[in-house]
Parts: C-alpha cells; sequence; structure tokens
DNA sequence: CTGTTAGCGCCTTCAT
DNA sequence: ATGAAGGCGCTAACAG
C-alpha cells in the first residue's frame, strides 16, 4: 500500500513551482494580487498535472455541495413512466453538469422515505436543492422542504399551495388538442383510461378532460382510473365496453396501459382505428414501433428536465424563481386514430 | 437574510450540553471515552435536534466521498433499454445507500466524454468507485480506471482484460435455453435480430447462438445486425424474409427492437406465433402487455444492480473483487411461441 | 474519563 | 506581489 495515493495536493504543486500556496489559490480562481507570469506559469502546471480542488475540501470552505437532489419514490405506479424518468435525469444533468453540480440519485419507498432523505440529506448538507415529481393531493413534500429550507422545484406542477416553484406542463391545453383532435374524427363518445387519479397532474387531465368534452356540443365521456398497472388497465378497457354505448375512442395515460389496452380492445374484437380509435398520452418508442402506431402527445422530456434544471439554478442564485411553463405538447397523429397516417413513419424513428 | 441558517453545528450541541466537542463526536462514533451517561444524555440531545454530521467535514477528514459515480454514454442505441437502466440503478442505489454510499448520476455524449469524467471525478475525488456498462470491443475504459486507481465494478462481464472486477451475466446459457426452447418447438431455422455487435455482451450473444444452433442437429441460423434502432429492426426483419428459406423463429435483442419487429412480422401478412414464432432476450411490462404476449428471457435487473453495488462495496473495502456470476436469465414461454401460453397472463404484472 | 490540540485541503483576510 | 495565519466542521491523536 501506497502512504498516499490519489491526486496532488495543492501544497504539492505550491511546493515543486516554488511558491505560495496562495499565490497558487489566486491563480486557479482568477484574482488578483500575483504577476501575469508567475500565474500562467502556475496555470501551465495545473493543467499538465490535471490537478482540480478537492471536492470535499471546497464543499466545506464554501458551505455548499453543488449537488441536487433527485429521490424517486418506487412506489408500483411509477413503474408505468420509466423513460420519463431516465429522460428527464439526463436532461436535468446536462444543464445541472454544465454549472458544476452533479446529480444524486436515491430511491425511496414511499414519501414517508422521501421526507426522511430529504431530512437526512439538509442535516448533512449534503445537497443545494432537491427536484420534485409526481406530486399528489394534500402531498406533505413541498411544506416540508420549506420548513427544512430545502430549495426546491417541481417538476410538473403547479404546487397548490405555491410553496414550490414549479415547472409545468400545459395539461389542460393537451387534453383540448386530444379531444378535440377526436371530435373532429366525428367521435362522440370517448373513454379515458386514466393514471393514478391520486397524481396532481392525473387529475388535472380528468377534470380538463370533462370540460372540454362538456363544452362540446354531444360529446359523452367516460373516465376509469388505474393505478398505472397493465391489469388495471384491461379491466378498466373491458370496464368500458360493459357499458350500452361502449366509446369509439380511448384516451390512455401513458404507453404501458395504452399497450396493455390495445391488447384488450383486439381480445375484444375491436381493430384499430376502424372500430376504436386510440390515443397515448405519452409519445414513446413502442407506441411508435408497434401497430397501429399510436397518435399521442409529443413533448420533449429532455428539454423538460433541462428547463427544470435551470429554474432551479435561479431558484439556487436568488433564493426563489418565477414559474413557468413548457410548451403544449403536440399531438402527433398516427394510425391509431386515422388509418392513412404514418404510413411511412417506419423508416422513422423517434 | 439570516446570518447562518442551516442545521446545528456540532460545537454547539457541544456547548448547549457543556460537554467537550470530542465528547460529542466519541457518542456519535460510538467509540470508548466517555460515561455512559453523558454518552446517553448526548445521544439523546442529537436525537431531538435531528444533527448529523455535516457531509463536506466528515468527506474531507476521512478523506472519501461515500459515492459511487454512474456514467452512462447516452448514444442513440442506449436507449433501447432505458428501463433497464433505471432498474439497474435502483438496484444499485438501494444497497449502496444502506450502506451510507450516494450514487451520482451523470451522462456523457461519447465513451471519451465518460473518460473525462472519470478523470474530473478523481481529480476532484468526488467519487470513491464507479459502476461500469456496456462494455465494447477494444474499450478504453477499464485500463483508463486502472490507471487512475479508480475503484470500478463492471456490471454485466466478464472484461476481456482482467482489468475491472465484474459481475456477470450467463449470455451463453440464456441462448442455449432459448435455441432449445426453439429446437423442441420444431423450429430449425432461426433468425436472430441483434443489437450493436459492437457491444460485448451482444458478442458473446450471437457466438453463443451460432455454437449452440450448430450443435442441433440440422438447425439453420440468421444473424442480422442492428444499431439497436427501431428503423433498423424492422429493416433486419424484412432481410430476414427475402432469404429462400425465412426462418420460422426470430429472436430480438431486446424488448424495443422485438415490438418493431413484430410490427414489421404481422406487415408481412405473417401471424405469430403460427407462421413464426418470436421470442425477446428481455423481459419487460411492454412484452406482457401486447399480443401476443412475448416469450422472453426474464432477469431481475434490480436484483442484478444489488449484486454489482455490493460487489463493488468489496472493492472498496478490500481493494478487489473476485468476478461473480448471475443466475442464468429464465425463459418465460408465452403465447409468441406458444399459442396456448399465457392464458391467464393478463391479470398478472409483470 | 475529560479537555486541549492539531489537521484533513482549500480559501482568504491580514501583514510583509 | 507575496507569505503567514486562521477557519470551514469534524475527528483522533494527545495530555490532564
Amino acid at each position: 500500500m501506497a502512504a498516499r495515493s490519489g491526486p496532488p495536493r495543492l501544497r504539492e504543486i505550491a511546493e515543486r513551482l516554488g511558491v505560495s500556496e496562495t499565490a497558487v489559490s489566486f491563480a486557479v480562481n482568477g484574482r488578483p494580487g500575483i504577476s501575469e507570469a508567475t500565474r500562467k506559469r502556475i496555470l501551465e502546471s495545473i493543467e499538465e498535472s490535471g490537478w482540480t480542488p478537492n471536492y470535499a475540501a471546497r464543499a466545506l470552505f464554501e458551505a455548499r455541495s453543488s449537488t441536487v437532489g433527485f429521490v424517486v419514490a418506487r412506489t408500483a405506479e411509477a413503474v408505468g413512466s420509466e423513460s420519463f424518468f431516465l429522460q428527464l435525469m439526463t436532461g436535468l444533468q446536462s444543464v445541472l453538469g454544465a454549472s458544476g453540480y452533479g446529480l444524486l440519485f436515491q430511491v425511496a419507498a414511499s414519501i414517508e422515505d422521501e421526507l426522511k432523505v430529504y431530512r437526512g440529506w439538509r442535516a448533512q448538507q449534503r445537497v443545494d436543492g432537491v427536484v420534485l415529481v409526481d406530486l399528489r393531493a394534500d402531498d406533505p413534500r413541498p411544506a416540508e422542504l420549506a420548513r427544512l429550507g430545502l430549495p426546491a422545484v417541481l417538476a410538473g406542477g403547479p404546487d397548490p399551495l405555491g410553496l414550490v416553484p414549479s415547472v409545468s406542463i400545459d395539461d389542460a391545453g393537451a387534453i383540448d388538442v386530444v379531444v378535440d383532435h377526436l371530435r373532429a374524427r366525428g367521435h362522440r363518445r370517448i373513454g379515458y383510461v386514466t393514471g393514478d387519479p391520486g397524481m396532481l397532474h392525473v387529475g388535472r387531465r380528468v377534470e380538463a378532460f370533462r370540460r372540454r368534452a362538456g363544452e362540446q356540443d354531444g360529446v359523452t365521456e367516460a373516465v376509469v382510473s388505474t393505478d398505472f398497472s397493465t391489469g388495471a388497465a384491461a379491466r378498466a378497457t373491458r370496464r368500458l365496453w360493459q357499458e350500452p354505448e361502449p366509446p369509439t375512442a380511448v384516451i390512455y395515460e401513458n404507453e404501458v396501459i395504452a399497450v396493455a389496452g390495445v391488447g384488450e380492445l383486439r381480445a375484444l374484437g375491436l381493430s384499430i382505428p376502424q372500430d376504436v380509435a386510440v390515443v397515448c398520452l405519452e409519445d414513446s418508442l413502442i407506441g411508435t414501433a408497434m401497430r397501429p402506431q399510436l397518435t399521442a402527445l409529443h413533448r420533449d422530456t429532455g428539454r423538460f428536465g433541462q428547463d427544470v434544471a435551470r429554474s432551479l439554478l435561479v431558484v439556487l442564485d436568488d433564493g426563489a424563481a418565477p414559474d413557468s411553463q413548457e410548451r403544449t405538447p403536440e399531438l402527433v397523429v398516427r394510425a391509431s386514430t386515422d388509418a392513412d397516417a404514418g404510413v411511412g413513419a417506419l423508416s422513422t424513428d423517434l
């Protein structure tokens, strides 16, 4: 075992160059107090040795961790949108990384555990802020984060209590686009197989769906909730067809339950889109790979993550940030609502 | 602005209790040198105030970050198995977290960038070790990690050069199970639509496939590679049917290209499993939600992550760890290879 | 059994 | 323009 392995210390490069540690520190942090000549000499040496300030030492001195935390409460329903999470994290990290922040990932078994994680991070000063997702009705997290003084941004807002700044999706506008599209295709009876209604964004969508359908002359709606599981999605689909007047179009909350629903529709002997049209509220590779391809709401989740990260950086700098809103997701019309659409789409990957 | 917000300091709780900082430190770290009475008094006070050692200070003193890094080189092909990554990370974190480690997530645009991330982490001492995935032919990462002295474990090995300990999947054994299953079902011409052949695990599987098919009397094989994109998967599928004797069974590397391939098979007017059987080498919710459900190799990716994490903890403690191997993935027979299978499977979520 | 002291690696006043 | 000194919060040698 070597006595001390690892990267060099600032003191070592100072000694090697015969200057003081202060000089090196000044050179690194670009502040006045040393001659241009020595500054250059120092920077060259640092460049060559690949030295970088020790993370812990710097964090200790600056009293900040340059790290953002992200907790996923890994309950059953979260399984539904797995690709969403990874894309979100990718977007987050790309912006955070460019500003020198790392992204600390943590899983929690429940909201209660998630709160414990926040308390622990706060007590240790392990993160400077966190990104919050999947807000539910009466969610305790915003209040706890506010109490802890832990900066946060809600990805997918707004927070009903306004305790946490948010970057939100225009759920209502997106639903309007979907309903209008189906209405224009002649559909009057529309079913909606939702995800967990306890999640606020699901609730907002359901509300918007009911409102828009009500506004549209002669459109009737039927909403069936699921817990995001494929079994529940299949059962919900069957239930819609137990009504005296089944729908002619069905909306599914995400791609996983859409695939399950489509399987069930086929088992019921229905063809898509001739007998029933299908819209998915989440676009995905799977939706474009299957046949028929799914008409879907498309949003750029990576970009969403970037915007959330930018918002969090503002909070970290200024202590607060305005709520913001993403562009309304676009409806990508494919064969599941329009037999003529998406013919050449095979060659286009998502 | 408060002069100093944030959690209390050790010194403060020491003062409040009228004991020395050392006493508090001893109590916290459970070492001898203080009376049971004061120890108890201190621990109670700490419990009540929610104090936890400052992360940066502890990391500085201990000269370790209690953090593990995970880089995903976000190239196009990585898209294929998104659910794999999140499940892997979940497994990793559950074990690492229990040992007080955090998981730092980073995206990189290329292998070169990934190397830069490792160098940066090493120079800053920001992570104690890393988890490596998706090893390719002539991959520079194991050698660089060894050079940096950055502890690592390869998830999905082995490393051909043996520079990095690994937890590996029994790719050959898994392929044997698949080929044997198809052979037993009477298939003599088997096609295999692979992922990126530059990835070592893909190469191992292809090799095993060719070997096993060769061993089986009268079985002919056809391998077509893709870059994991859905367009390439569809084209590869079509190509198999341009041969004079198309296969009667097709194996797909993962669920995304399987879905694309199934769509293409349908477009070719083939029914599954009557005209062609389909096996997917990656089990997923999608494969069980679609119709017919996909016969697939099932492995517990979360558990895989846990095993990788345990292996890394051993490396971190002992400086090295033996290579290990996961249980051979199980073949879950469903309707895509057996019309009678998986009938009641609708009620079972993955 | 307690308290004093020094140091982890870095940054930044303050003298020189 | 440079060097010495002190502190960020914690821990572990030391004396007492």
